[in-house]
DNA sequence: TGAATTTGAATTGTGTACAATTTGCCATGG
DNA sequence: CCATGGCAAATTGTACACAATTCAAATTCA
């Protein structure tokens, strides 16, 4: 059933109070959960980006009231995965390659510092976390299940984020990882999640080696990978182009 | 008049919409506004950590409901510069020494960065900025006016990061230099602000220069200095050391 | 006295009503 | 046939009402 539906059977319903009460089992959901489903929709790509977001109609489909909805929106475009157009509603975000780049580049300068000092701090433990963490990627290619290979694939950076014990870092790498994910189904990766997993697993070697200067050589390489993997070409803001068209008539 | 008061006369006044009109000559402030007010005043130090934000209260300050309040305390609590507590409304945060640590560092990591890289791209108009921005903090420090030297320093990297064109990490960055007045308030800085504007200068010197590696190592040192001008002792948490000291009873 | 409990004021959490705005559609006219 | 204007539906923006919760002070009982 798609949002569109449900909010027209809510509208037949009259008021949705029955059918919000009809779906759930448990207790209503809180801001933080519908912001937290919403978000791993978006990453996961099941809402590809210039979805619209009617509020109601998500209202409908956590059954709660479109207040919830509306608080979880306004974090979400904070984190840069919605856009909120002013009285115009919200929509799953569209980042330009202007921003694409940016956000490589974030991730290059953090994701570097990250696996340098994870390389020299890391316990025997945590590198087991993260060998156990690239079986299951492969594990997902294997069978052929890529939506969950994509997401594993981006939680094995945040992983190294977490373990190297910045929490700080951890989190705003978080919101580059999901960024990145609306680049990549907007600018369509070519190549395989396979290679990520292979990557991944090289990039393990070299910290268990304790070799920071070639686990970081390496992160910074896989990351490049990715972003020349995606078609970046200058194709979009046809708003400023148009601009400049009519000012030269 | 404090906020307690304000809260005090609309309960008085029965119905608050005469008292919330009477305020404000133009239009009502969007929920934007109010977080970018809300932000300034922590930032700022008027706010100091801890404080409770009661959120009619500061609806009676801000001339409108509860409802935009509250959507700006959850904006800002997606920031880090206000904690809330479920059931138990919102205060202005207090970073412990560990995330004021995790913060510091990832200020080095982007900084460095983006120092580095500003001094290979930076224009001579965005070195000229700079200058001027010096010439601020220390006229802001002739007259006195710590307040505005604290905020004048912060607001010196930020534009580091904006004139490098990477806006996603001046993005980041920013978030940081808010959360680090935070620190500043909590675990006090007794460099006196003078010392900041010198080592900007300093820098500014360097890239001048385009000694990129010179740049770097001096902002890194910079941030160290102000960092090692905090008392970070491990003193925070009375909760846990309550518990422990009642064990031994 | 002092610990447990009750009570009530204050505050937050949530839904809902209504106003304001936007948008698509249709009629009207050039 | 296309442009224009205006109506109607849909959607957002905002305030407000009421329920649920928290906190503290007063009260009660041992």
């Amino acid at each position: 059933m798609t949002v569109a539906e449900l909010s027209q059977r809510r509208r037949n319903e009259g008021r949705g109070a029955v059918f919000r009460q009809r779906r759930a089992g448990g207790k209503p959901a809180t801001t933080e959960l519908i912001a937290a489903r919403l978000a791993a929709a978006i990453t996961e790509h099941r809402l590809p980006p210039g979805t619209r977001l009617v509020e109601e109609s998500l209202g409908d489909v956590f059954g709660v009231s479109r207040t919830k909805v509306r608080q979880a929106l306004f974090q979400l475009a904070r984190a840069k995965l919605v856009t909120l157009a002013a009285g115009r509603g919200a929509c799953v975000a569209r980042p330009g390659v202007q921003e694409a780049r940016e956000i490589f580049e974030a991730r290059r300068i953090i994701e570097r510092a990250l696996v340098w000092r994870f390389t020299q701090v890391a316990a025997a433990a945590s590198i087991e976390r993260l060998r156990a963490h690239i079986a299951l990627e492969r594990a997902a290619l294997a069978a052929g299940d890529g939506r969950s290979g994509t997401r594993l694939s981006g939680e094995f950076h945040l992983l190294i984020a977490q373990l190297s014990g910045n929490s700080v870092l951890a989190e705003l790498l978080r919101e580059l990882v999901s960024r990145t994910s609306l680049i990549i189904v907007l600018y369509g990766s070519t190549l395989p999640a396979s290679c990520s997993a292979d990557e991944h697993s090289d990039l393990l070697s070299k910290i268990e080696q304790r070799d920071a200067e070639g686990a970081l050589r390496l992160m910074a390489h896989h990351l490049e990978h990715i972003e020349h993997g995606l078609n970046l070409r200058e194709k979009e803001q046809p708003t400023v182009d148009l601009y400049s068209a009519l000012a030269q008539t």
